[in-house]
DNA sequence: GCTATAAATAACCAAATAGTTATTTGTTGG
DNA sequence: CCAACAAATAACTATTTGGTTATTTATAGC
């Protein structure tokens, strides 16, 4: 018998990733609730039987999806070395990072979303996340300990109301860009608008964290928007 | 055959509401994708024939809900008079009673969350809601105008940006209090964190908006945090 | 080369789900 | 008082969906 069509390859770890780029994308674009496992097979040139085999079921699938997504933020938040920038300059790197890098992967934020929904149930779980999130807080802490012994940023101020500030205003304005954009009656996804919000953020963090001399100082410089 | 047993009550009104209501409910805790009819239905004491008499499909269910959703919203927030206030007060209280009403009804930011994963497509087709938007900004739009005017608000600001950043500062944090509580490893939802977080909030908005001789006036009475 | 292992596929299943049909029963205008 | 209407209910249906079973087949270790 002819048989020629089809030499079926075997890559285990090939499928696997294949399997976790698919949910990835269907759980941003449709979160848990509406996400639909035989689509994941689907898209990722597999089927039901290897993501069962894989990863347990759907909402283990989903754990997996999440916690991947926040590793991979900040891996690379950390690996922004901000220690070689003054304060003031690692700030707004730091704010320019976060802006990018959601900008750029918009299934982190829907995925977040997602996981709020039920309540973060899945990232509770993982203890690699644990470690994550603790050298990550540490990083923001040390930074506005260094500000404030130069005298650049204020003191007193508390790392996390910082760090959630900062998420804040880049996040809320990309993941209700549908909504905003109704209200508000214009493009806030254009390159200008984009651009002028991200300066505007900036700012807006400089005048969060710095002390009042060092706002007038940058106001002067015309370094403030 | 005796009968006496559910002498069936016929309130048409009434049993659209309470739909209303369920549907509220349901589609805050599970999205649309992860929401159920005949939850809904249960819920709301009726059942699915009533709900699609009514509204059509789960979707304009949705739609209708969402658009309830904000103009509530916006009704309270006009109803707050700040042109009684001095800007900065009136700041101070637009920006409390953003956080107090997010607070109070977290259904209002599921919603809004799962309206934008489906891209706002329901909102978009709200007459009623361009209008109500378009009073919203105006309002803020008088509010920066006048604290500009008197000199205590900078000039040049905008109310978008403003408005979206007043906005997101309470919103992430809420959305996102049980990843937060995880990454942070702290109750961001105790009674003394949430008061520790409008205060922060406040200051960091006046900073934004004032200028730099009204901050330091609010710094040295004491008026930021 | 042979065999145990596991990767891959397809067909299957029970439960769930959005939406309908058929029927009953209050309510209201003439 | 009664006929037309509309509110309410229950039973039904076609399809979808998460998860399984049965089977085939490539591959690594001996």
């Amino acid at each position: 018998m002819t048989k020629h069509a089809k030499p079926q390859v075997r890559d285990p770890d090939a499928t696997r990733l294949r399997i976790l780029a698919a949910a990835m994308r269907e759980f941003a674009r449709f979160g848990l609730g509406g996400a639909r496992i035989d689509r994941i097979a689907l898209r990722a040139r597999s089927n039901k039987r290897m993501l069962y085999h894989y990863f347990g079921n759907k909402d283990d699938l989903f754990a997996i999806t999440v916690e991947n997504a926040y590793a991979e933020f900040r891996e690379r938040e950390a690996a922004l070395q901000l220690d070689a920038l003054e304060p003031v300059a690692a700030m707004r790197e730091l704010v320019n990072f976060i802006w990018d890098y959601f900008l750029a992967h918009p299934e982190f934020i829907t995925l977040v979303n997602s996981e709020n929904l039920h309540k973060a149930r899945h990232l509770k779980a993982s203890k690699r996340n644990t470690e994550i999130s603790r050298k990550f807080v540490g990083r923001m802490q040390a930074l506005l300990c260094r500000g404030e012994t130069s005298g650049v940023f204020r003191s007193g101020l508390d790392p996390v109301q910082v760090n959630i500030s900062i998420a804040a205003i880049a996040y809320y304005y990309l993941t209700n860009q549908f909504t905003g954009s109704i209200v508000f009656e214009r493009d806030l996804m254009s390159k200008q608008a984009l651009a002028a919000r991200l300066a505007f953020n900036i700012a807006t963090v400089l005048r969060m964290v710095c002390t009042a001399d060092t706002v007038a100082r940058l106001e002067k410089n015309g370094e403030l928007k």
